[in-house]
DNA sequence: CTAACTTTGTGAACTATTTCACAAGCCACC
DNA sequence: GGTGGCTTGTGAAATAGTTCACAAAGTTAG
């Protein structure tokens, strides 16, 4: 198969979110037109996304609901559940653990970890937090492959080594770091920074135009 | 000026604070090779970026390290302080409001806002949780012009607008809503589940390359 | 001062992504 | 079962972004 754009991948995300709901208000089509609108995107855009996958629609009639959800669910991957470790018991990694979105999507965090010995065993959230001693041989044994960094820059390649070696195969990082990882790993980073200095430089520069989501 | 491309607005951020890493050092001069190797692209790519603003280095011997930061931070509008208004005194917000590496970068917080009558009035790590009703006229008189959203997705779409009729022109949301504002307000949005289900696709279809940042 | 070496700045080439535009397919209705 | 009105799927065109490659300019050493 042809690679896949990553702004691809990102819309076939948002399709499924408007998707979901969609069904649940029992509406059994949607043209791709509908849905650009509510992604805020274009209908030729849609189309294109989805083509890359197979051929999901009706003409004449549009896309069937919840069939196109069920597609777009294997396509992500998200027919399954993933096991997801936290590191990084600070107040970011404090959301995550307990933010219901990810559950809801199929992501179940089996453990959080830090290295901070006023903070390990100690009950927080619904979890209880794990010493990173235990990191690698408790990511062995629950093959856990996605793990998310919330520590600060200074220890993250470090820690990053650790996991992959560990066996994790995809990495959500919130640390301002360049971290580099095998090709066999997938590596995404939260820069919230970055996002802000964007904004600072678009008020600076007065951009035409704007309003991208 | 040419329409600046958002991936290039990014690296400049990442530049800027790889530059400011070997300023401190003392390093005098960089070259795009250095820096590239830094910031994880190609020094070809650095040195068209910077080419877009102007020209900044010296051939032979590559950028002057303290000039050049400077010269970023102008251009990304970080000379000055930009005031800051953090909405939803949740978990996401509380993790944001007391996040050093925003004041460092010049983004002062000047007011974090809810609706939650038992939130209203409490101290909140360092600040007060303000009612949502004095939002418009705090905004309006502190001229904040840059908002954080931190609430749930059902009421992004009001409180934005509600924010950009106070003056707000630039909001950065972590609520997973599509949101619309008018051409002269720029939107960031952050939205994590659309991050681990890029890895959660990454990982189902083993793409053959990876490891980006 | 010259030669050898380094590194920038930038058009041109290339690659990736989005948009266009339309034939082909499907439904509904008569 | 034919007609009209929609909407998909998709090559081709257009636009956007990255990489190449090299002349020009600066540095260093002798
Ligand atoms: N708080 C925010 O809003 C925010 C926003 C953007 C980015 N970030 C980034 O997220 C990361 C975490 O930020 P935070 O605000 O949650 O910080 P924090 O200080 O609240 O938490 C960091 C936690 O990591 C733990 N830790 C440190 N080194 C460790 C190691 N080697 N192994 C295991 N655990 C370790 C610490 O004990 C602490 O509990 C930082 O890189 C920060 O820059 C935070
Ligand atoms: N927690 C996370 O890790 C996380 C991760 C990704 C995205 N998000 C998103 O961030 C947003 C906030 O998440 P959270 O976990 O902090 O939720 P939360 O429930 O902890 O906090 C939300 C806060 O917003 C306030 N609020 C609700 N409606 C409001 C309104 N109309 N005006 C003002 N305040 C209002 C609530 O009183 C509450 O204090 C949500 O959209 C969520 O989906 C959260």
């Amino acid at each position: 198969m042809k690679r896949i754009a990553d702004s691809t991948v990102r819309r076939l995300s948002t399709y499924l979110r408007y998707l979901e709901d969609l069904d649940t208000k029992g509406q059994q089509t949607a043209s791709s037109d509908e849905l650009a609108h509510l992604c805020g995107t274009t209908s030729a855009q849609v189309r294109k996304d989805l083509s890359f996958f197979g051929s999901f629609g009706k003409r004449g009639l549009g896309y069937p609901v919840h069939e196109l959800t069920a597609h777009l669910r294997e396509i992500l991957g998200l027919e399954r559940e993933w096991k997801v470790v936290i590191v990084g018991a600070g107040k970011i990694g404090a959301a995550l653990a307990n933010y219901r979105g990810f559950r809801q999507r199929g992501f179940r965090i089996v453990g959080v970890y830090d290295n901070d010995p006023n903070k390990i065993g100690k009950p927080w959230g619904e979890a209880i937090v794990h010493d990173m001693a235990d990191l690698a041989s408790d990511i062995r044994r629950e093959e856990a492959p996605i793990a998310v960094l919330a520590i600060p820059s200074d220890d993250a390649q470090a820690v990053v080594n650790e996991l992959i070696g560990a066996g994790v195969r995809a990495i959500l990082s919130f640390a301002p770091a360049q971290i580099t990882v095998p090709p066999h790993v997938s590596l995404k980073s939260v820069n919230m920074a970055i996002e802000l200095e964007g904004l600072s430089f678009a008020l600076t520069n007065a951009l035409p135009s704007q309003g991208v989501a």
